[in-house]
RNA sequence: GGGGAUAUAGCUCAGCUGGUUAGAGCGCACGCUUCACAUGCGUGAGGUCAUGGGUUCGAGUCCCCUUAUCCCCACCA
């Protein structure tokens, strides 16, 4: 960079030639055992299918900067990355891509078919895996995974196997949500509750004995045609003398029984309900309690079958249709109500999911599920921000079996197979070649695949090589940090702990660093379909990716969502941009030789200015273990922009054109401060800080490495601080008095000051000429106040001799309005001194600064009095 | 039905375990071709911290009520 200095930075000469230069040189590479202490982050993997989005570029960000501080903090940091094979999703690409060219997997095939599969995950997995890279991720790319590649194939058969062996996993045939669009059953997680506005249809249906008609109301009146019960709740009243007695059920003239079952409310509807259990969850528990037989009116394409006599064929709205039309025909129907009521829908595809008994894998949760709750009871796992526990407490405490199978071809085949002869079902590891009941050969395998998610939450100790009792599992795992997003606390950061405690015996990882979802300027999410999405790769293009990774990083508070705002974005642009040219300010006036270093003798300002960074240190360290990582980049930029640069960089300009010693230890102290800002920056801005502290005379090859700075008591220069803020308190109260006076900047005039601290305002001479505009400084006792302007601070009386400027009724309102201001602020602090209780109860400290406050409010004020008493006329 | 989040300057948001004269960026106004940067510099205007109570020597910060917006869970057919 030192050759060309640009007045501007420009990322994109930069980021990918860094980028490299990191990969290239092995540095995102971690090696277990080597007497550092492991720090570990598993990355949730993206989807094949999908292309880099804001939600990835926040989450890997987080991560990103985690990791990297991590590593220069000393830690063995490794970040695992992979990509997820998302079943049903990569399925519905494939099948689409399929139906382009005219095919179907059926007509293909399975083993074709997945041939298919594999390709197209060869042509398009890597794609979001570079696009990871141009957001600057430094994951040990050697150690990329996949869920499907064979390390993870072995975990998930093994798992399956133990938890099978252990009765923690069995197949059932069971009520499930079955997507007809997708064509699979999908777990209870998986189905969006959309509020729809429907109608309650209120039929009678006929009792056997010809006695009369029992009225119920249903929302979905095709289901009847599996209706083999109607309920009333055991102490209604209305019901009671019917209860036992059988119903003829219209239009299929089934014998159904009147049963009595507490699920039912006799407060809503008629009271009465019908009972459909291979259709309705609850249906079909109480069909269970019952005995009641179950029978499927459905196809797996969500048409009636031929359980459903005439309506065979139809499909559920046609059905519902014309069976409302035959009952209203032969006098059944009642009436019709409008009712607004929750639909479940696909979280995929956003089709109606239908409940429907099928035969389905199934893993027993209440086992798992306690262990997993105690983890994070005892403090072993952490979620921050802590709200997220409860919530994960709730769905825990709560939690039903997963389905776990799906009728889908890409994915984990369940490793299950079937004797053809005797129907014996054999889970194995391997396939088996005999039955070991009958000794027949002939063995199916179950055709069906694991959900998806089956295999991500094994995904922290897969991926370090389990089953196997790797190196890296040994040492790696538990992990340290799992980074993600609230959405997805149920699908995956559950299922992880779970599977980590039951299957390597402890939590996954310790803390769940828990963020929003980012979402457009409007706060609306971001969808395809709105159209509002900002491509990450399109802001990283334009304003850098470092620019992309600041933005993320502040304004975000832990768990909250954050609005994608593109001023954010320009003013983090420009924030790169002030790093550029404040190394280029260095680097124009750097000489041979120079490094950075903390010179025996300090000017006043470079204490001020050291002590300053010395504090940032402690607490942008201190921010970051609390994972405040928002504040920990605000004060970062506040440090670099205003005390760094418009502060210590113009002060050092004096000393640079006078050149000699001072100016030496000036460029020491600048290097000194930038080399630690710049290792600080790092994990947030990890491009520009590496270019630019490549450029500089600092020991080391590359940034990515070095240590992170801890703060050093010798730099804590109180004093010094605390008097050089009187000059630059002075130098503010000159310029916003020639400001408010409308003097140009340009007219400059002599500063006679008047203050106890004179030997402080002599070591700030040069700084009031620079930049207060001062031709001449003179420091002495008193100064006839004729003819000047005076500026007053809580240090010194500052008289700006400039009678053309003199109004001398504005100086007396001006001066009088100050000494309100000042009595004001002194009586509320002596209010509070006075206050016993106060003084008894509050922290020493507070009270100290209090008194404090009052010495210097007292300084100035007497100042104001003096000044209005010397006041001529 | 249950739980949670948010409400602070025109806009977007910080404000950690209660003690600041309540902050930042953008926007706005005024002034600057100052030899790192106009993606810049200086100065300034702008806030009853949603309402009402309470705890406390002291509350934007803790507790309760109310209002508004958003989210999650449950899913009475």
């Amino acid at each position: 960079m030192a050759k060309e200095l640009q007045k501007q930075y420009n990322p994109a000469q930069v980021e990918d030639r860094i980028y490299e230069f990191w990969e290239k040189g092995g540095y995102f590479k971690a090696t277990p055992n080597s007497g550092k202490k492991p720090y570990t982050i598993v990355m949730p993997p993206p989807n094949i299918t999908g292309q880099l989005h804001m939600g990835h570029a926040l989450d890997n960000t987080l991560q990103d900067l985690l990791i990297r501080w991590r590593r220069m903090q000393g830690y063995e940091a490794l970040w695992v990355p992979g990509t997820d094979h998302a079943s049903i999703a990569t399925e519905a690409k494939i099948v689409e891509a399929l139906q382009k060219e005219g095919l179907s997997k059926e007509a293909l095939g399975r083993e074709k078919y997945l041939e298919r599969a594999w390709a197209w995950k060869k042509q398009y997995g890597g794609r979001i895996v570079q696009q990871l890279r141009k957001l600057g991720s430094s994951c040990d790319w050697s150690r990329e995974r996949f869920t499907m590649d064979e390390g993870c194939s072995k975990a998930v058969v093994e798992v399956f196997n133990r938890l099978y062996e252990k009765g923690l996993i069995y197949r059932g045939e069971r009520i499930i949500n079955w997507c007809p669009t997708c064509h699979t059953s999908i777990s209870d997680i998986e189905v969006e509750y959309q509020e729809q506005q429907g109608h309650f249809w209120h039929i009678k249906y006929p009792l056997k004995d010809g006695s009369g008609y029992l009225q119920i109301a249903t929302t979905r009146p095709e289901t009847m045609l599996g209706d083999t019960a109607v309920a009333v709740h055991p102490e209604d009243e209305r019901y009671a003398h019917l209860i036992g007695k059988t119903l003829i059920l219209p239009l299929v003239n089934r014998e159904i029984p009147i049963i009595a079952d507490s699920y039912v409310d006799p407060q809503f509807g008629t009271g009465a309900v019908k009972i459909t259990p291979a259709h309705d969850p609850n249906d079909f528990e109480v069909g269970l309690r019952h005995s009641l037989p179950v029978i499927n009116v459905m196809n797996e394409d969500a048409t009636i079958n031929e359980n459903g006599g005439k309506y065979a064929g139809l499909n559920r709205y046609e059905a519902r249709k014309q069976i409302v039309a035959d009952l209203q025909e032969q006098g059944y129907l009642v009436k019709v109500e409008d009712h607004a009521h929750n639909v479940g829908t696909c979280y995929r595809c956003s089709d109606t999911v239908e409940p429907w008994v099928s035969k389905q894998w199934f893993v027993k949760m209440k086992p798992l599920a306690e262990p997993a709750i105690e983890v994070v009871k005892n403090g072993t796992t952490k979620f921050v921000p802590e709200r997220f526990d409860k919530i994960y407490f709730h769905w825990m405490e709560n939690i039903r079996d997963w389905c776990i199978s799906r009728q889908i071809w890409w994915g984990h085949q369940i490793p299950a197979w079937y004797c053809d002869d005797c129907g014996e079902v054999i889970v194995a590891r391997s396939a088996p070649d005999t039955c070991p009941k009958c000794g027949s050969h002939k063995l199916t395998r179950d055709q069906d695949t694991l959900d998806t998610w089956f295999s991500s939450a094994l995904w922290p100790f897969s991926t370090l090589g389990w089953p196997e009792n790797t190196e890296d599992l040994q040492y790696f795992y538990p992990t340290n940090d799992m980074v993600t997003g609230y959405d997805i606390i149920f699908f995956w950061v559950a299922r992880m702990i779970f599977s980590g405690v039951e299957q390597t015996g402890k939590s996954p990882f310790s803390t769940v660093f828990i963020h929003g979802l980012v979402r457009d300027a409007q706060g609306r999410k971001m969808s395809k379909s709105l159209g509002n999405g900002i491509d990450p790769l399109d802001v990283i293009k334009e304003y850098g990716a470092d620019a992309l990774r600041f933005t993320l990083a502040t304004g975000v508070s832990p768990g909250n969502d954050l609005r994608f705002v593109e001023d954010k974005v320009r003013a983090a642009r420009n924030f790169c941009n002030k790093i550029w040219n404040a190394v280029r300010y260095v680097l124009m006036n750097l000489e041979e030789g120079d490094a950075p270093s903390i010179p025996d003798t300090l000017a006043i300002e470079d204490k001020w200015l050291l002590s300053h960074y010395n504090r940032l240190v402690g607490e942008v360290t201190e921010n970051l273990e609390k994972y405040e990582l928002g504040i920990a980049a605000q004060k970062l930029y506040d440090f670099f922009w205003d005390i760094l640069c418009d502060w210590y960089i113009e002060l050092s300009k004096s000393r640079m054109q006078e050149g000699g010693e001072s100016a030496l230890r000036a460029r020491q102290v600048l290097l000194y401060v930038l080399d630690g800002s710049l290792r600080l920056l790092h994990p947030f801005m990890p491009f520009i800080t590496e270019e630019v502290w490549q450029a500089l005379p600092c020991e080391g090859e590359t940034l990515i490495i070095q240590s992170w700075p801890t703060p050093n008591p010798a730099l804590d220069f109180v004093k010094e601080e605390r008097d050089f803020n009187m000059v630059v308190e002075a130098i503010r109260a000159i310029r916003a008095r020639r400001a408010e006076l409308g003097v140009a900047p340009s007219k400059k005039a002599r500063l006679n000051i008047q203050t106890d601290y004179a030997s402080v305002f002599a070591q700030g001479a040069p700084f009031l000429q620079r930049l207060a505009s001062a031709s001449y400084v003179e420091i002495g006792n008193s100064f006839d106040p004729a003819g000047s302007v005076q500026v007053i601070t809580d240090a010194a009386r500052i008289f700006i001799p400039m009678a053309e400027l003199l109004d001398l009724d504005k100086e007396r309102a001006r001066l009088e309005k100050e000494k309100a201001a000042a009595q004001n602020e002194i009586a509320s602090i002596e209010k509070k001194l006075q206050n016993q209780s106060f003084v008894a109860k509050a922290p020493a400290a507070v009270v100290e600064a209090e008194r404090e406050k009052l010495r210097k409010a007292s300084e100035r004020l007497a100042k104001i009095e003096e000044s209005l008493a010397e006041l001529p006329g």
